[in-house]
DNA sequence: GAGTTTGAAACT
DNA sequence: CAGTTTCAAACTC
């Protein structure tokens, strides 16, 4: 069997016999090249969306600080520029709406890669992105058509531009064999994204030229699970705790709402998606023998319950707290506020200190912080996308998006889709429910820094933030290379689904702002760069990170105990 | 770079 | 919904 063979003749139909209905109404006709998003096909609506705007990312990111959204500036439309990220966009761009903020990052440095960026978008009515750049390097990225992200759940990355080393531009790449690259199974197709140059893979349908396959064989599968492409992270963000803290919110941690399942590597290593995300492990999370440098899912609840993680240490008795708490947030208040402290450094990547490690507490608020609060404005926006809701076709799904911080984004991190929404969005929805999702990047490079210093991640507001929002409606589709995104629609359904499931069990929390998508990370392994120096991020992978140096080992969580 | 390990996606 | 297979990445050497 070769099974090289067959893939590379073989035509997307094997993997979606669908495509050919709808699609091809008009869809083939746009061609991302000018047009990014489009996809239309199905719809469109993905990304066109109607009022408002329909913005980008990329937009956003350029103009940043307005637009926030509102104005977007002109180009919205069209654009779903690429988006680059910014400096100025953090500060001035606060991020929409509260949300979130990310969190993330790293203290570490890898330098290489990173590139971090930000980006965020929006997709139903209107969405806007930000992003943030990276630290030393911001840079902007350009604009152009090229690329854009458009999705849903995009992450961003960032990358800039110029430098002299390194870099990459994106770093998403794949190495799919088998799949097409039309299965989850690819990191390109499912961060939304088309393969580009980078990707090393076989027989790769998930190519602009194929838009009307990709965009259905991906509706197909959310047809299955809608929730395939929505973000996985949430983010949580309660209000109620940030106020305590004084700030907004936290942006640190999210957490997986479907959580983790690893048995063998103590949700040390990245093959933990919630470590790779750099997030902490969560009552939803079924994994053994939790180590997670971000938190362990039960510390997780005693954060809630107000303990410290230090009470919580021990393994034995948190799992009870994880039914319970569930909704104690003062608990985490209490945290918020030293985590409170430590945020507020400026900046401070350098994380040092260990007392906590992940409250979740910390998360929001700073997720609440100011940085992002933003301005009325947002929530117009944000309210449309939410009245409206609409989507064409399938549904809708908003997302935010905050990048990295500066910090962050030296190190490289990023999350793997990650999206961010805000709050207040949710409140809009569902009021229990959480759709929000975020995006961050995060950088992780090392995890255990982070936990180290709980700060850390908190401290990622500094001004970095950026976020976006995104709403999706339809199916945006991005090339990495050209940058593609498409933008999944999952939307209307993440609120029934969502609150439903929160509610049910997995997510205990239902404050929590949902967040993003997979999570990123970093970097991918290797990078290659590849010629695209120009503009071109990408945005998640699944897995992918700077090693920690010392992490190698799963065990050796020294750190943390 | 090849080979092993890992946990999610996909399939049954 | 659980069990098994498939898959590509993370990791190891
Ligand atoms: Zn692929
Ligand atoms: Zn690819
Ligand atoms: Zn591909
Ligand atoms: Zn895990
Ligand atoms: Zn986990
Ligand atoms: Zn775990």
């Amino acid at each position: 069997m070769n099974a090289e063979s067959e893939s590379l003749e073989s035509s997307p139909a094997d993997l979606n016999a669908t495509s050919s209905n709808r699609k091809m109404d008009q869809l083939s006709q746009f061609r991302p090249n000018s047009f990014p998003l489009q996809y239309s096909g199905t719809s469109s609506l993905s990304v066109s969306r109607p009022s408002a705007i329909g913005f980008h990312l990329n937009s956003i990111f350029n103009t940043v600080p307005i637009t926030c959204g509102a104005t977007a500036n002109t180009k919205l439309e069209e654009d779903y520029m690429s988006v680059q990220g910014m400096e100025s966009a953090s500060a001035c761009c606060p991020i929409s709406s509260n949300a979130v903020d990310k969190f993330s990052f790293i203290p570490k440095n890898v330098g290489d890669k990173s590139k971090a960026l930000i980006a965020a978008n929006f997709a139903s009515s209107e969405s806007l992105h930000i992003t943030a750049p990276p630290n030393d390097k911001s840079k902007i990225i350009s604009e152009q058509t090229d690329n854009f992200e458009y999705s849903r759940r995009t992450s961003p990355k960032t990358k800039r531009t110029k430098t002299p080393s390194t870099n990459d531009g994106d770093d998403r790449r794949c190495n799919c064999k088998k799949t097409k690259c039309l299965k989850l199974y690819c990191d390109c197709f499912a961060a939304g994204f088309y393969c580009a140059e980078p990707c090393a893979c076989q027989g790769c349908f998930n190519r602009p030229d194929y838009e009307d396959t990709v965009l259905d064989t991906r509706e197909q599968i959310e047809s299955r699970n809608p929730l395939a492409f929505a973000p996985r992270i949430v983010q949580r963000v309660n209000e109620f705790n940030s106020m305590e803290n004084g700030n907004r919110a936290t942006p640190s941690s999210g957490r997986h709402k479907r959580g983790c399942n690893c048995k063998k590597s103590m949700c040390l290593k990245k093959y933990c998606e919630c470590y790779q995300a750099n997030i902490g492990c969560s009552s939803g999370c079924r994994c053994d023998g939790c180590k997670n440098v971000y938190g362990r899912k039960e510390e997780c609840a005693a954060t809630v319950l107000g303990m410290n993680k230090e009470m919580v240490s021990d393994e034995i008795g948190k799992e009870r707290f994880d039914g319970i708490f569930g909704k104690n947030l003062e608990g985490m208040a209490n945290k918020a506020d030293l985590l409170h402290a430590e945020l507020y450094d400026p900046h401070n990547i350098t994380p040092l200190t260990p007392a906590f490690q992940y409250p979740e507490s910390e998360s929001k608020s700073q997720i609440v912080s100011r940085s992002y609060l933003p301005s009325p404005e947002f929530d117009s926006p944000l309210s449309s996308y939410v009245d409206s809701s609409k989507t064409s076709r399938t549904s809708n799904s908003i997302d935010l998006l905050l990048p990295a911080n500066k910090e962050s984004l030296s190190l490289g991190s990023y999350d793997w889709r990650l999206d961010y929404t805000n709050m207040e969005m949710m409140d809009q929805f569902s009021p229990e429910s959480d759709t929000i999702a975020l995006s961050h990047l995060t950088s992780l490079s090392d995890p255990p820094f982070m936990a180290m210093a709980s700060s850390t991640s908190s401290k990622t507001r500094d001004s970095a933030n950026s976020s976006h929002f995104q709403l999706s409606p339809g199916t945006g589709y991005v090339s990495s290379a050209g940058f593609h995104h498409w933008c999944s629609s999952p939307i209307t359904p993440m609120t029934s689904l969502e609150g439903t499931k929160s509610h049910q069990g997995l997510d205990p929390d239902s404050e929590f702002c949902d967040i993003l998508d997979y999570g990123a990370p970093d970097i991918p392994r290797d990078r290659a760069t590849p010629s695209i120096n120009q503009l071109k991020f990408v945005p998640q992978i699944r897995r992918g990170s700077p090693p920690p140096s010392h992490l190698n080992k799963l065990g050796s969580s020294s750190s943390g105990a």
